[in-house]
Order: structure tokens, then sequence, then C-alpha cells
DNA sequence: CATTTGGTTCAAAAGTAATTGAACCAAACC
DNA sequence: GGTTTGGTTCAATTACTTTTGAACCAAATG
């Protein structure tokens, strides 16, 4: 028998509550401009009551081994999917993670920190070149400028790990003492 | 005089410090996969002390008359940037919106919002199929996933407003409550 | 009312990113 | 030690996004 593919020892396709979990990572995944393929991977194991191995990713979404890979290798990178090992099984199993609130906050401080991070070096480098070039009074017009944009990172900054508690508290009740109370008593 | 494109009445190239403030937001552009051109065109005019003309924008960033249309409209669109009346001129000025903070609770309410309460739907999306299976004690499961999903996106919902409020303290004093007080005693 | 000017539109070109699948490697198996 | 199996790599294809520029439109100008 020849095949362009490996036949897959894996039942494929998905489940409609499957697909639904997949739908919505995929969708997920398009408003973080991720591949597609990082969504399905991630919705079908957070669909998953158990850990998976590799093939049945890739047989049960039909993606090629390439994608499941690659996707596999970016999610476990980012902390959202765990290698799982299984005694007497060559293969590799993963597992999602499935609390958001861990998946939240490590979003946080590997992919918005860094950027903060990067625009606080280029506040200063604007402000450098204010500073050494001959301005006159247009020079105050940029520093004011180049102030906002920096008041407004710092802000984010120092806001990041409010936000990561805030996202930890129980949603029942956490909001409204933070509505109703003034901050600065 | 023949030329592929019209000659520009209006001087080209930028100077160091607006080609620092055009980089800033070029990268800032890039981390939220948005179009090069916007990020130099809202640069161009957060670094501007008056507002500037189409033609302007076009000449000094060196882009096409395409572009600028298509990145001015698209900062307009959500709130970035205003159209500025100049009598007696038929071009219409274009001024950048520079607090950060309306920036960023305008891009919160225009953005991150209606992706939030799109996964409201595919939450529900989800019980539902869930529910019209025939699924056993592999529904409990699914369940469980789901209000995951749900408790996450309500989370999130809810802080939007406060993320907005707290943006609006002034640096220097309003984190530090919210890390050692307990909010709910 | 003919011309110039400011600006938009849109189809084609250029540039990027994602996906595929075949070649390949290494560990496990017989 | 040869073969099978699980998985990675990477060059080529496909798909998508951005940019361009020329055609075009409408308002202002003369």
């Amino acid at each position: 028998m020849e095949k362009t593919q490996d036949e897959p020892s894996v039942s494929a396709g998905l489940d409609p509550v499957e697909a639904a979990f997949v739908r919505f990572f995929v969708q997920m995944a398009t408003t973080l401009n991720l591949p597609r393929s990082v969504g399905e991977i991630f919705g079908f194991l957070f669909a998953s009551d158990e850990p998976r191995p590799f093939d049945e990713v890739v047989a049960r979404l039909g993606i090629s081994k390439g994608s499941a890979s690659h996707g596999l290798k970016f999610l476990a990178g980012i902390g959202a999917i765990s290698l799982v090992y299984v005694p007497r099984d060559r293969r590799t199993f993963y597992k999602a993670e499935t609390s958001m609130r861990k998946l939240f906050s490590s979003a946080l401080n590997e992919s918005v920190r860094p950027h903060l991070e990067g625009n606080a070096r280029l506040v200063e480098s604007i402000e450098e070149t204010i500073s050494s070039g001959d301005l006159g009074d247009k020079a105050e017009h940029y520093r004011n400028r180049n102030s906002a944009l920096r008041n407004w990172n710092d802000k984010a900054l120092v806001l990041l790990p409010v936000l990561d508690k805030l996202f930890s508290l129980s949603a029942s009740h956490f909001p409204f003492k933070l509505f109703s109370s003034d901050p600065e008593p």
C-alpha cells in the first residue's frame, strides 16, 4: 500500500464537543495572531481528559507532522502544555495547562513584559536623540511628547503584577472593593 | 515633467527626533501586528506639534498615497488620530491623540472587549454542544473544562473597567494599596 | 466649464507567514 | 545488526497581508 503520508494508527476526526473546544481556541489563536494550527492543537489537548501522543494529535486534527511538531514545541515553550511520560510507551504524551490563571500569568510575563521593556529602551533612545540635537525650543515639545510615552510605559510595567494578582482572586467578589474605594486614603 | 508619482509639494525626510518617534511606534505596531505604515503615520503625527496634511504624511514618510489613505482611515477609525479643519486650506489635517491614557482606554474598549464578548458566545455554544450530545460521564469532564473558560472570560470582562480606572491614576502612588491590602477583609 | 488639487479605490506586485511532506535521525525492538 | 517507530527538520508550496501606483472622483479654483 502506497500513500503520500503514513497511515495513521489512530482514529481520525473530532467529536462534536472536541470540535467546539478547538473552534474556541482557534478563534483565540487568531485574535492573538498565532498560527491556526497552534490553536487547534491546544484546543484538542484542552478538551482531552488525559494526555495525548503526537500521532494522535496529527491524526485527529488532520494536520501534518511538521505542523504538529512545530505547534507542540511552541506550546511547550510558552508553558501552555507539558510533556507527560507514560511508562511502556515510546511516544511522548502532551497535556494542556488547564488553569487559565497560569496561562494568563505566563502570557503576561513572557510576551507582554519583554515588549514593555523594549519600549523603555526606545524611550531612552528618543531622549538621547533629543538631547544630542540642536533643537532650540522644539526640544521642550519633543520632551513632553516623550515623557507621555515614558509615563505610560512605566505605568504599564507596574500594572503587570497588579493585573496578575487581580486575576488570581475569585470572580464572585473581587472587583467591587476596587470600584468603590479610594486607593489612596 | 513626467514622474511615476506626483512630485511632492512638501520637503521629504524626517529629522532625527521624528525618526526616533517613528521607530518607537513602528515597533509598537509590529508587536500589535498592525501594518508598519500605520506605525509610521502615527509616530509622525505623534511627534508633530501641530496637525499635518495628507500630502505631507506621504512626502515626509515616503510612503504611497494608498498606504497613507488606508493608514489614516484606520487610525481615525480607532480614534487614535482626529481630523482637523484648517480654514482656507482644502486639505484635511490630522493630529494624533497624544494622551496615552485615552489611547489605551479606547484600545481596551474597541479591540479587546469585542473579542471577549465573542468568546462568551463561543463558551455558550460549547455548553450547548455538550448538552445536546449523549456523552455519559464525559459530559461532566467537558463541563468542567468549559467552566474554566467561562470563569476566565467573565473575570477578564469585569477587569476591563478596573484596568481602565487603574490607568487613569497617577503613577507615583496607585499600586501599593493593591499590593499590600487584602481586597476582601 | 475646464482645470487643478486632495484624496480614494482597487487590482497587481511584493513581501511574510504557515503548512506540507519527504528526507532524515535516533532510540527501541526483534 | 537490521528494522520499525516516534519524531524533527527543512525546502518548497500555499495562503495571506501589505504596499504600491495608476485610474478615478469630487470639490475647489480660475
